[in-house]
DNA sequence: AGGACACATTTCCATACGGG
DNA sequence: CCCGTATGGAAATGTGTCCT
């Protein structure tokens, strides 16, 4: 091939510059947002304090009884500060967990309460596979554990990250990155080949160190190692590569976060062009339903999309197969959400869907021709700015 | 495995109606 | 007239599907 070392490319640098801070300038409400970390102590102090309530109320002959929220629903969602978040907070719906009634999910809360309560103290984390093991015969699935920790999060005013409770990373990043964490000067280098696992306590970072002027999400771990393999990062200068494989767990979503907050460069999501694609492009640049109450540490919003837009299938006459019958009831679920709702872009884009009826994945663009992705579709999607 | 949800099932509660 | 039960609807919880 024509050497064509886009990254010497002046027009392709002049776009990331221009992109870079136009997006800034679109969302420089957000560029402040740090987390208010509840310090060790406090959070001990609040599961002592929740637990002597509890023996004070049967010491009273009252029946001991939590609070907490109710799952909420896309119709108590609205956008704020281009992130997901609940309509109205006073009007949040909460529903008592009494010992009479619940005993089981009572008995889980304050089993896991003691285990979180030794946690902070030894100062270590654990996965919530770890504790589902723990005591199988009493949680019985793994779901239990964790609408558990995030029913004590809300009783404590914090976050699963804060409780110090994972889940096992999932996702990878590669590229010119250096990772910092702070308990025993650990640099984890990310230009390894073929990436390397996000780390599970992100929170423990302390610094970021690199020299990408861009970060490319992608949706799953094929097209991530489609894109090494066409040396991407050279080819289209310095840039980190980032993958949750598939819906991105919470660990993804912090680091990524993260690398928005510090490094100040565009991130851009390459998504397949079929309703799940859309669905995860959202929940990095909006946040989840499910994780409402932490958008502020999950959602980015600078995040661009972009492609595969449906608009390109035709345009780009790209292979394509028809939407089955799910991916068309997805579509129309996806229609109906606040976050697109409330964007004139992703609307289009999906209607456009809607009418053509077609779908495409990321491999797809290989098909045409060698090195394609790189080459051709990104840099032509960056220079012309056609980003979402 | 892990994540997000839609859909299904069970549980719960308020209201209304009928029998004692 | 009061109480108990029947019943409908909502909410809590569980299951299944899709994705990588």
């Amino acid at each position: 091939m024509e050497s064509n070392k886009t990254a010497h490319n002046p027009s392709f640098s002049s776009a990331i510059v221009l992109l870079r801070r136009k997006i800034r300038r679109e969302t420089k409400d957000q560029n402040v947002v740090l987390p208010h970390k509840q310090s060790r102590s406090k959070l001990l102090t609040k599961i002592e304090k929740l637990i002597l309530t509890v023996v004070e109320d049967i010491s009273f002959s009252k029946e001991p009884k939590l609070q907490v929220p109710r799952r909420s629903t896309w119709v108590d969602c609205n956008i704020v500060n281009r992130k997901l978040s609940l309509k109205d907070k006073s009007q949040l719906k909460y529903q008592e967990i009494l010992y009479t009634k619940n005993t089981k999910r009572m008995t889980v809360i304050f089993n896991l309460l003691a285990k979180v309560h030794n946690l902070l103290q030894n100062r270590t984390s654990v996965t919530y596979r770890e504790l589902y093991y723990q005591h199988t015969d009493l949680y019985e699935s793994q779901n239990t554990v964790k609408t558990a920790i995030l029913d004590i999060c809300h009783l404590l005013n914090t976050s699963p990250w804060d409780l110090r409770v994972f889940s096992t990373s999932k996702g990878l990043i590669a590229g010119p990155l250096l990772i910092k964490l702070g308990d025993n000067e650990t640099i984890i280098n990310c230009l390894s080949k073929g990436g390397v696992l996000v780390p599970q306590n992100v929170k423990k970072i302390v610094k970021l160190e690199s020299s990408a002027k861009f970060v490319i999400v992608v949706e799953k771990d094929a097209a991530f190692q489609k894109l090494l393999e066409e040396e991407v990062l050279s080819r289209l200068g310095p840039c980190l590569l980032l993958t949750g494989k598939g819906e991105p767990d919470i660990n993804t979503r912090l680091l990524l976060h993260r690398l928005w907050q510090d490094l100040k460069i565009p991130i851009f999501a390459l998504v397949d062009s079929d309703p799940y694609g859309i669905e995860i492009m959202c929940t990095y640049r909006f946040g989840s339903l499910s994780m409402l109450e932490y958008s502020e540490h999950l959602a980015i919003p600078a995040i661009r999309w972009l492609g595969i837009h449906p608009t390109d299938i035709d345009a780009l006459s790209i292979p394509s197969v028809p939407l089955t019958t799910n991916d068309n009831i997805k579509l129309l679920d996806l229609a109906g959400r606040p976050y697109i709702q409330n964007d004139a872009n992703l609307m289009k884009q999906i209607n456009c869907m809607i009418t053509s009826g077609k779908k495409c994945e990321i491999e797809n663009l290989s098909i045409l021709s060698t090195n394609f992705l790189t080459d051709v579709f990104l840099c032509a999607k960056i220079i012309s700015k056609e980003v979402i």
